[in-house]
DNA sequence: TTCGCCGGATGTGTATACAATCGAGCCGAA
DNA sequence: TTCGGCTCGATTGTATACACATCCGGCGAA
């Protein structure tokens, strides 16, 4: 693992990549909407240079869709695309939970623990109708998910989920969860921390499996009601 | 699926990214062995830019690793790494199988089929022996795992196999398999075949999630052989 | 001998220039 | 009016230039 906080010393490369995945993330670039490489490159002070390799990137995460000589835009998904991909991510993290209660270590029982304790402590208090709390919250629950997908201690695997399966929960970012699904959420973090650390595979891979699931399921509710946005920071 | 088989239209880019893919592939960069852009530019006859695009892309596919100012090298993967990113690959197709058994169309079927006599026929006509012979081999065996898995109708799924898992098989060419583990392939996608053909998701799931761990077995014994390399082409 | 410093060679990161392509609007002919 | 072709502005694809970081070998001092 590289640089986690760092800040000052990224390449523009990298600066422009987190850039555009934030926008896109957090719908500032609507599904469909064109990237023009001169006008982000103007935005953030670089060249266009830089910006066509985060492009480049981008596109091998899935998140855009390039065409030569004919630019790139957001990738558009449908229902079924992300319901898709929820039930992959699904299977793969269920299987990480699997390894995690293989392989976890006491410190890495402990980062679990201490990242479940965390979102609990988020989801109650901050403030769920701004971006910034909207943004607390995924943060934890991106904790928890890491903490122990990391305790599966499959690299390979982590990067998989990273690159290239991360994206649907990406375009989940403002289709915001109940109180009474995050309660839930919270529920399942500690079945499957538990499982986890009573040695229990099975267990812990069908409960994150079923975790996962719930995710879909919120989400495909939301898409189907009229979309509210949150104020913006 | 833009092209499949353009061959002149292509942008540097693409070119680049297709053989730094292929010679990475086919071990002739091998694991740890750095990449330099400038070589790379003058071998293709091309400027550094679209190099560097290129490999950005291997990187994100995780084929590359790459350290600000310090360059590209090809990704060293341990024993284990492999075995965990065939059983990922196992889950994911399995998951794909399943669709595939819930969702093919008669068109799909049949393409199915066609790709499973395809490859005995394969590995009963070509020598084992020779770079063609094993390029043919995983060609053929590519054709059938990529019919299924688009039998399946879930374009983000194919996505994630193909730019993020697709890598190990990729390290498996020249880990040859051996007649008898070719003739168990066979009979595993004859099985398969049948089972999506006659709707029963659990079972084609079952079978293709056992006929890729096979894979990660025959792997796992080459890979604790000494090496044998095929004559080159 | 060993350590540390320096300088050049090598190679990466970014900016910029220019050619090629695309697409929209215009114009004239049927 | 409608359609085909044309021109031009906008934008992408690639080459090239240059600044800067890293690596390595040599040299001198302790």
């Amino acid at each position: 693992m590289p640089e986690l906080h760092d800040v000052s010393d990224v390449s523009g490369n990298e600066q422009v990549y987190r850039h555009l995945r934030r926008e896109i993330i957090e719908g500032r670039y609507g599904p469909g909407e064109r990237i023009v490489e001169a006008h982000v490159a103007a935005l953030l002070a670089v060249s266009r240079t830089p910006v066509r390799e985060a492009v480049r990137r981008l596109e091998t995460e899935g998140l855009v869709v390039s065409e030569r000589n004919r630019g790139a835009h957001v990738r558009t998904l449908t229902e079924s695309d992300i319901a898709d991909v929820y039930e992959a991510r699904a299977r793969l993290e269920g299987f990480m939970s699997e390894l995690a209660a293989r392989r976890a270590q006491p410190d890495d029982i402990e980062a679990i623990h201490a990242a479940a304790d965390h979102f609990d402590r988020v989801i109650d208090e901050v403030d769920h109708e701004t971006v910034d709390g909207l943004r607390a919250i995924l943060r934890a629950n991106d904790r928890f998910h890491a903490a122990l997908v990391e305790a599966g201690r499959a690299d390979q695997v982590v990067r998989i989920l990273a690159t290239a399966v991360d994206m649907p929960i990406v375009f989940t970012a403002f289709s915001l969860y109940s109180p009474a699904e995050l309660r839930r959420s919270s529920i399942f973090h500690r079945l499957i921390a538990e499982a986890v650390e009573a040695g229990q595979p099975e267990r812990a891979g069908r409960l994150m499996n079923e975790h996962v699931l719930q995710g879909r399921d919120a989400h495909r509710r939301r898409f189907r009601e009229p979309q509210r946005q949150p104020e913006s920071a």
